[in-house]
DNA sequence: TTCGGTAGCGCC
DNA sequence: AAAGGGCGCTACCGAA
């Protein structure tokens, strides 16, 4: 058994960030480690490939490797033609965190203090120092040097402390500075200026390789104190299938999404010039107030709010969490509602919500464009989204650099229709439907509830458990139009009935009456409740189960461990005890995202099978993205799966369907999943029934 | 100049 | 004492 840790110069793995320093240390703490020279006028490394061999080697005598965030060294190792890493025999300390502690840090740093009772951040804290100083000097001493910067297009994601891209920098100023290497053996005596007191070396040599090879000395001990914690508390087979969807991950982030820079600037364009109508109308408007507006690029500044509540004098529709008065979306849908539909007020503030949104919209654009890399010959150019299975408090993945996983649908402001595969490919996106939902309805036995998603072809519902809770709130009507309340009432009854619905599902309580105001009903979510008991039995439990252990448990995977669901800690109040809107909610959410994992791990079995089958170097059937209960797959153009279903991937997607629904059985619910066929774009997807 | 908090808004 | 869960990104603003 081995640890292994790389230190690289950034995180864009996409955009040539590559590892100059790779360590390792076995079980007896023998450290092996390998260090290169970076180029600062490139950025490039200057890899020896006696030492890639040597890294092969040590790799194929098939250790077990302990690494902290897997994906990420995986990919270093990768960048420089390192590509034997077993993916059956590691452990992973970041996902042991995960599961030990949902909640809590899980840096290196933080988990050695707690594990170990060791203090690695000495060694961190001398390397900001170090490397702060060496970027100083550089940009005074080196102009043409590629210090690392926001700006520089190769680090889209280079935001705050960039200074972690320059580890690099110190040992090569020292060489530069020609100050004398430390002698090694000596015990060292670092003194205030960074000389050694005993063999006059100077610490810049050694400031990283000191700094890493604690991390890959401390990660091993690290590893076998959690291992054995994780045991203890019965955890092992849920940790281990864990482990198995890294890969899955780690695949889908390399296949990236493709997004068409044509449709994306022509969209661009047309934002920004919105944004602008929009503009001038509201400071046309406050002119006339004799007001000189300057509006935010973002949400609020001083100008917008003086204007709002000094000059217009508005009225607080809310309150920010600080208790601010809030002048968001909310607010604004609050003050259209009330406002007279032809004064300036009104139009001031449609108009504001409408540049923001634009605004918003551009800016996200605007990022992918950052991220973006280019297909050579093609319109297209390729995102990676970074997906991060331990960013949540739940078994939720985060997506960042850039964040995948909040691409506008909406109607008026739709992004997804810049996205869509390459000419030669077509994509399918399968979505879970109503998993969460369905998970309380099973687990409670609500039987009314588990009708419909058991019927849906039979009335009066059809399957949909928003115009149950219509019918609920509004007998007459459906009595009146039955299923057809949907079309009847789409913005407004049937509207609101879908956003109290999701703000039960997210946890409101109903003495705050939030529930109540999104179904613009009094007192729906007592008689929602009063018709469901069930439901609310449960959340009572959970909530008392998480105030005796301080977390609740996802409901147990009988493929995975029939006896124990993965732990989640419970949110605190500031106050101290659990809060109520937590626990159920945790349950939930948790155990539809172990749903999605176990699927993502038997779709990606499928799809090696078929990609080895090929023999085609590139594996052609691909997964591309998640976003927490939507799947997509990124495949070989064929035949239409309706017009020529016998030469198209119909076959495949049956498949598909079947290994992502077959995860219901494991936990006592049906869940069924709705499928979309793809040709050109995200947004444009035709619903496939098979 | 850097950094953290606040706010706003996109997704599920 | 309060009562809507989970994220990431950008902009703004004031303090270090």
């Amino acid at each position: 058994m081995i640890s292994l840790d790389t230190e690289t110069t950034g995180v864009d793995h996409y955009h040539g960030t590559k590892p100059f320093f790779v360590t390792t240390c076995d079980e007896n703490g023998e450290q092996r480690y390998w260090e290169w020279n970076v180029d600062p006028y490139t950025r490039d490394v200057e890899v020896d490939p006696s030492d890639l061999d040597a890294i092969r080697l040590l790799l194929s005598t098939d250790p077990t490797v302990v690494l902290h965030n897997t994906k990420f060294d995986v990919k270093a190792l990768e960048s420089i033609g390192v590509d034997n890493f077993n993916w059956n025999r590691y452990y992973d300390t970041l996902l042991a965190a995960h599961i030990l502690a949902s909640n809590q840090q899980k840096d290196l740093t933080a988990l050695a203090v707690q594990y170990l009772n060791i203090d690695i951040q000495p060694f961190e804290d001398v390397l900001e120092k170090a490397v702060k100083e060496c970027r100083t000097w550089a940009r005074n001493n080196k102009p043409s040097w590629r210090i690392a910067n926001k700006e520089d297009e190769d680090m889209p994601s280079a935001k705050e402390k960039t200074w972690k891209f320059d580890t690099w920098l110190p040992r090569l100023l020292a060489q530069e500075r020609e100050y004398k290497e430390p002698v090694e053996g000596c015990d060292h005596d670092w003194g205030m200026n960074w000389y050694c007191q005993r063999c006059n070396g100077h610490r810049w040599w050694v400031v990283l390789s000191d700094y890493a090879n604690t991390d890959s000395a401390v990660t091993l001990p690290l590893w076998q104190t959690m291992e054995e914690e994780i045991k203890l508390r019965g955890q092992w087979k849920n940790y281990l299938e864990r482990l198995k969807v890294l890969r899955p991950l780690h695949l889908m982030e390399k296949n990236g999404l493709t997004v068409n820079l044509k449709w994306l600037d022509e969209k661009i364009q047309e934002f920004s010039e919105g944004s602008v109508t929009c503009e001038h109308i509201c400071t046309n408007i406050a002119a006339g107030y004799e007001y000189e507006l300057q509006l935010p690029k973002g949400g609020r500044n001083k100008s917008l709010d003086t204007f709002l509540t000094d000059v217009m004098k508005l009225k607080p529709m809310g309150y920010t969490k600080t208790g601010n008065t809030s002048y968001n979306k909310e607010a604004m849908e609050g003050y259209m509602a009330t406002l007279p539909e032809n004064s300036l007020e009104y139009t001031f503030v449609s108009e504001l919500l409408d540049k923001r949104s634009q605004d918003t919209a551009i800016s996200y654009m605007n990022s992918y464009k950052k991220f973006g890399i280019r297909i050579p010959d093609t319109d297209y150019i390729v995102l990676h989204p970074n997906i991060n299975p331990t960013g949540t408090d739940t078994t939720r993945c985060a997506s960042n650099n850039p964040n995948g996983q909040n691409i506008s649908k909406k109607e008026k402001r739709n992004i997804r229709s810049t996205f869509g595969p390459l000419p030669d490919r077509e994509w399918w996106t399968i979505d879970a439907e109503n998993l969460e939902l369905r998970i309380p309805a099973y687990e409670a036995n609500e039987e009314e509830m588990i009708f419909l998603f058991e019927n849906p072809n039979q009335p009066p519902y059809f399957g949909s458990y928003h115009m149950l809770i219509f019918d609920t709130l509004h007998p007459d009507k459906f009595k009146k139009h039955g299923i057809k309340c949907k079309s009847v009432y789409e913005s407004t009854w049937y509207q609101w009935t879908k956003n109290g619905n999701f703000a039960v599902q997210y946890g409101a309580q109903e003495v705050s009456g939030t529930a109540d105001r999104a179904y613009h009903v009094p007192g729906a979510q007592h008689r929602i409740q009063s018709r469901f008991t069930r439901i609310q039995e449960l959340s009572q439990r959970q909530i008392k189960f998480a105030e005796n252990y301080g977390y609740v448990e996802t409901i147990p995977d009988k493929s995975v461990d029939p006896e124990r669901g993965y732990p989640l800690l419970c949110t605190r109040s500031k106050w101290g005890n659990i809060k109520s809107t937590v626990p159920l909610s945790y349950h939930i959410q948790g155990t539809a995202c172990l749903w999605m994992q176990g699927a993502e791990i038997r779709c990606q079995a499928a799809l090696d099978d078929w990609n080895n089958r090929e023999r085609k170097s590139n594996p052609r059937y691909r997964m591309f993205i998640q976003v927490h209960d939507e799947l997509g797959f990124d495949f070989p153009r064929r035949a239409h799966p309706l017009k020529d279903p016998k030469n198209s991937n119909l076959d495949k997607i049956r498949e598909i369907k079947k290994l992502m629904e077959i995860g219901g059985e494991y936990i006592g619910v049906r869940t069924t999943v709705s499928i979309k066929y793809h040709t050109e774009s995200w947004a444009k997807g035709e619903t496939i029934k098979c």
